[in-house]
DNA sequence: CCGTATCCTGGTGGATACTG
DNA sequence: CAGTATCCACCAGGATACGG
């Protein structure tokens, strides 16, 4: 999962909880997955989709978010058989519990933001 | 403020808008960043108290995260001009808004984990 | 006690070319 | 259309030594 090792992935004797809060942070730790789930949480893409909703993004680094939040088990990832290839992603029920997570975010942001 | 460039940093023509939640995400993105506003949030800690509570983290790092934080108007520092030199962290009133963030993405992260 | 000042390094993001 | 496969650059994180 996450690239940030966190607190008490190499535990210091006997503490090995991991703080919860840090565990979700990671999760969504990659420069792109928030405004991903974001976009899920509002309906399916289709792989370029997804690319035209994230200007700047390349193919490379689009497919490694996506697998990463799959293996995460945040993305469902559907491939259709088909010629021309068509893959769907979408939110696994996991993935839509982070949903109000998401809101709360974007809430605050949005207020913090205005304070200037 | 956050070391990721973000969506609309450099915004790709009349697309000036930042997107909340990531600028949410961004705003706490550092290693400890999350771990720090968590302590904090339960109270007023010293620079070595804190140093204590991240098992791993050197002086250095966390003077540096807290220097960001402070900038981002989310902790407060108290220099009490004392020998030898007494320095207090607290959360900020914005600081303190943040709290319900963190307790949902706590609350989030502890059932996430239990499911594998 | 609470920091700076340096220097180093690994990982993440990105660019580009190619493919079933 | 939806990806691999490479290679590269940058910078946050970290270690260490020194300072008021």
């Amino acid at each position: 999962m996450a690239r940030y090792k966190f607190q008490g992935e190499t535990p210091p004797e006997g503490q090995e909880e991991v703080c919860p809060v840090t565990y979700t942070q990671n999760l969504t730790a990659g420069r792109w997955k928030i405004i991903i789930l974001w976009h899920l949480s509002k309906q399916t893409r289709r792989f370029n989709e997804l690319q035209r909703l994230l200007p700047g993004i390349s193919k490379g680094i689009l497919t490694r978010q996506l697998r990463e939040l799959e293996e995460d088990k945040m993305v469902h990832r559907e491939v259709y058989k088909e010629v021309p290839p068509k893959v769907e992603y979408s939110l696994t029920p996991e993935g839509k519990t982070f949903i109000p997570v998401l809101d709360i975010m974007g809430e605050w942001g949005k207020k913090h933001m205005q304070r200037k």
